[in-house]
Order: structure tokens, then sequence, then C-alpha cells
DNA sequence: ACAGAAATTGAATCTTGATTCATGTTTCAA
DNA sequence: TTGAAACATGAATCAAGATTCAATTTCTGT
């Protein structure tokens, strides 16, 4: 309860004006960290793509890593949003898994800067990257076991399993959106789906 | 065919001394770069844990994204050779899936900073990692389409396959070994087993 | 025992790039 | 109309840390 504590944050844009500035800042560095990573990146890189002068940066962010971890939580909340919205009224779980699936590949594909950057947070700012696969993690879990107390889906370690297949969206992620885009996302989805719904064993 | 190209490398060590050293340099910079990465890490701290002098370090290796590499590449070396070598005599894929799976854990366990560091050359040197992972997507593709060809496993696209298994693999590896490796690696290895053999449907 | 070759040393150098700050410009409420 | 409060500027500062190098020591073959 002390005077900081009480005080509002004063990189936050008061104006209309400032608003647009930091929204400028903070698309160009995502552009800027997505293109060439955190380290070979530099302030003068963004603030240039942004159309400002580099002091203008410090006026709205404390540091580089600050921007950094501002987009990894905005990926965060947005990538969630999209999902939820694309698997809004489907309750079955397989279904869902389907859905979200080709959701999640076709976001990245459509947001490969920000991709990029949330993987390289885990050794930037690990703790942003733990929050991020973690709230994931435990989503993912819950309905996972709300699907096989149903009878919907197998039973099964629901905390191990959910990071499973959370890894193997992200690998595909990585080699199908990042690497290289050029395979179609129903192709890869439906053979992910595929695997997760059947396993490996035959018929 | 010039000069160059004839000459030996001249950062080899030429006696056993020489070889101590490095061996030495190696080490330690695989537990300086496990445990801080690679951009926290300084020279000065790698040499000051393998008890020589700063200059000795740029005897043995060019710059400190050489080193890097080198254990990037040795961690890929070491890892195919403990795996394959568990797998020896095993010739039925689902069989080898499981114990491939355990070998993995238990070896990303036992190299944590090794474990790390690839993760990490994603952002320090791209074209290791990718070497790294796509090395072992072929031979795992190879893997799944002759034993698919036989029979013995549903069929399905071997790429997206193989690359949504690693993905899974390594997933797993980074949840259940280096940010916390207290549940059994049986535990973790048979749930995501069940998992890869049988998919997510009823029974 | 002696001459090179191989290793080792660590202080000095040199680059890179984040952050600061003193100064000027805009906005807007009273 | 005016004077704070917000914004914006960009050259100068400053620290960090990779890399170098000239001098010194240790090996090794003969």
């Amino acid at each position: 309860m002390n005077q900081d504590s009480i005080s509002v944050n004063d990189k936050n844009p008061k104006t209309a004006r400032g608003a647009k500035t930091k929204a400028k800042l903070l698309e160009a560095a995502s552009l800027e960290f997505g293109a060439r990573g955190y380290h070979e990146c530099m302030i003068a890189d963004i603030t240039k793509r942004a159309n400002v002068a580099m002091g203008t940066f410090y006026v709205y962010f404390e540091s580089k890593e600050v921007v950094f971890r501002e987009l990894v939580q905005y990926m965060g909340q947005t990538t969630r949003a999209y999902i939820s919205k694309k698997l809004e009224g489907v309750s079955d779980r397989l279904e869902a898994e389907k859905k979200g699936l080709h959701a999640f590949i076709e976001f990245a594909r459509a947001n490969k800067d920000l991709y990029r950057i949330v993987m390289e947070s885990q050794f930037v700012a690990e703790d942003a990257y733990r929050d991020y696969y973690t709230s994931f993690q435990k989503a993912y879990a819950e309905n996972l076991r709300n699907a096989s107390s149903k009878g919907e889906i197998r039973n099964g370690d629901d905390e191990v399993r959910a990071w499973g297949l959370i890894g193997l969206s992200v690998f595909l992620g990585m080699r199908y959106c990042i690497w290289d885009d050029s395979k179609k996302v129903e192709d890869v989805a439906d053979a992910a789906f595929d695997l997760i719904k059947n396993g490996l064993k035959m018929g």
C-alpha cells in the first residue's frame, strides 16, 4: 500500500496519440523479433520500423525484455481466444480435438512471428514461457478428464496426455508453419488427428 | 584444393595433454550453457570452471558459437547411439515405440544440460537444430513406413506422424525431465505409450 | 640435453548495442 | 490563451563481454 502500488504504471499511454505510438512499437517489435530473434534484433531496428526515435521506445517500455514479454502474453490471449471461438458449441471431445488441431495450425500460419516469439521465450523469459504452456495444459487436461469421465475417450493420465498432445501440436506448428508451409493445413491436421484418435495400433 | 583444404584444422589438439584440456572445456561448456543458457553464459565462466585461462579457450575453439554447435552435434550422436542400442533386436514397431520412448526420457534425465542446449540451438544455431531433428525424423518416418507396409501399424502420413511423435517426446522431456523430474520415468512413458498406441478413442 | 612444436596465460583491446537525458513539440483543460 | 502534462527526439553514455596477442612454460623426438 505504498506510493508505488497506488500510482498507475507511468509507462501506459495517457492519450490516443500515445496509444497509437505504443501500438506501432508493439507491431514493429513483433515483426523484428519474429524475423531475426530476440538477440539479433536491436531496439534501433524496432524504432526505425515504427518510425519513431529510440527514446520513444523507453517512454512505453521499461526495457527490451519487457516488450518481448508483452508479446508473449498477447499471443497467449489471442491463441486461446481464437481456438475457443472455433470450438464454440462443440461438445464431443474427439470433434473438439480435430477442430482444435486445425485451428491451431491455421492460427500458427497466420501468426508466424508471434509463434516464434513464444518458442524463443523459453530462453528469454522462461517464466512467461512456462505460464503460456502451463495455462494451455491445465485447460487441456481438464477437458480430457471430463471427456474420459463421460466415456467419450479412453482413460489415461490426463496430465501426461495433455503435455504430449501439446508437444505434438507445437512441433507440427514449427515444422509445417514456420519451416515450411507448403503442405495443406488439412493434410497436416487430418494426419495428426488420425494419430491422436486411433493411435498407431492396427484397426 | 587450396592450402586451406589440405591443411588440418589447427584447432585440434595434437597431444594427449591438449585433448584433455579440450575435453575439460567441452564438459565445462556443457554445464555452463546448460545451467544458464547461451547468452547468459560467458567464456570466462567456462574457462574458470575448466581451470584454464581465457586464452586457452580460443586455442581449441574458433568462437563461442562453435563450442555450442559441437555440443549439439555431440548430443545428436549420443542420443542416437543410446536409443538404437536400447532397441537392438526389437523388431516389432509398437514394442520399439514403447522402449524408445522410455529410453528417450531416461536419456533426457541423465543429460539435462545437453537437452537444454539442443532446445536452445533453435535460436543460436538454427541449422544445427534443424539437422538434429530432421535426422531423427527421417529415421523415424522410415521406421513407420516399414512397419505400416508390414501391417504392424496403421497406415498414415509417416512424415507428419514422425514429426508429431517427436514433438510429443520432446515436450514430455522438457516437462518431466527439465522442469520437474519427480514423476517416475515408467509412469510418463507408459501413459504416453498408451496414447501413441491406442489414441484417444474408446476401446 | 636441446630445439622446435604445442600449450598456456590473462591483461588489454574493441565492438556492440541497450539505456539515458536534456531539450523541443503537442495536446488540452481551465 | 496558457501552462502543465504527455509525447517525441537522437546524440552521448556506459557496461558488458568476446576475442586477441605477445610472452612464458611444458612436451617430445632425436
